[in-house]
DNA sequence: TGTACATCAGTGAACGCGCGTTCACTGATGTAC
DNA sequence: TGTACATCAGTGAACGCGCGTTCACTGATGTAC
């Protein structure tokens, strides 16, 4: 049956967010539309009132992760403090332990080099928001962002948390 | 029909081979066992006399793919100079475009994360082998390691080739 | 303002394809005697 | 050294399951008059 508009869109905005928590979690692959519906409240045969395909889902998730590691990133201002409790928190274990809610470049970025030209561009616009919202030396702010992605990332694939601990606590050291 | 042993353990070998080449090109998800024996130059239905599963394979391969990683590392020595050299070509575009030749945890980090114990232990083990290759203070190495990593993985995951280029540069030039 | 009708998000069954895995069979190797 | 036989990597057809996608149908919304 037909809803009102604004209901429409409500669920739309929750799809979207259920599928970046859910493609975070474990990637593009392991998640299946209905999983992302059901989270969302509805049933998998109505995905396609909403996208043409898994594949602008998955775009639209990375643009919406992004939209929020964005904002995230301005919310902590361009001064020096500022930067160090982003990375404090960036290198924290809850980050490491909650990709769901975290960065979607930590998450994602390998998949995202493997998937269309549009997944990838929609992941760049958001890099290009986070390294503006860094003022300063862009230099510098590329390779913040390169140490701290690569921090999460190696300290979320080993088996050892005494290593992965290790791993966040070094970054954060050396980058802050 | 039966086959001399030290033929079965080169095609044993080849296996593992194309495993870790394909499975870095395109994720561990996207390759099949049909792809990865009919790359090792067989057929589908022998891949379960060299391993019980699609996941033992994968396991292999991290394996196979962080220890040559680690042999590289080690060729470049302990110097500055052997330091800059080993970040020079690991941050070169001809890392970036070949993923396949590249390294592992440049190529799989994230899909490893969301594995099982015993693959991420492969993984870890390859690390520690690889900081290990990097005397002197161990934040250091681990910094550096992390930086490296995510530079790679953010210049693949972006569609501009110029950004994917600076993030490169930048990163060479920081860590160096 | 009321009435008739077109729209379209949503449901749940069904489709079709691909992939991991299994299986019956082959035949050279390697071993037991 | 020769012979009989057990072993086992390899082949290719087949199985079964899961997932993305489609489809007939529903019924409240929103629009035309």
């Amino acid at each position: 049956m037909r809803y009102p508009a604004e209901e429409t869109a409500a669920k739309h905005e929750r799809i979207v967010r259920e599928a970046s928590r859910l493609f975070c979690e474990r990637g593009f692959e392991n998640v299946t539309v209905g999983e992302v519906m059901k989270a969302a409240g509805l049933t998998h045969g109505a995905f396609y009132a909403h996208f043409g395909s898994k594949q602008e889902l998955q775009e639209a998730a990375v643009v919406y992760g992004q939209a929020l590691s964005a904002d995230r990133a301005r919310s902590y201002g361009v001064t020096k403090k500022g930067r160090r409790a982003y990375a404090d928190r960036y290198l924290s274990p809850r980050h490491r332990d909650n990709p769901g809610n975290g960065c979607t470049m930590a998450a994602l970025a390998q998949e995202v080099a493997r998937s269309t030209p549009e997944i990838k561009t929609a992941f760049e616009r958001g890099l290009m928001e986070i390294l503006s919202a860094e003022s300063g030396d862009r230099k510098e702010a590329i390779f913040r962002a390169a140490a701290m992605v690569g921090g999460v990332v190696l300290a979320r694939a080993v088996e050892d948390s005494r290593l992965s601990d290790e791993i966040l606590e070094s970054v954060r050291q050396k980058v802050g």
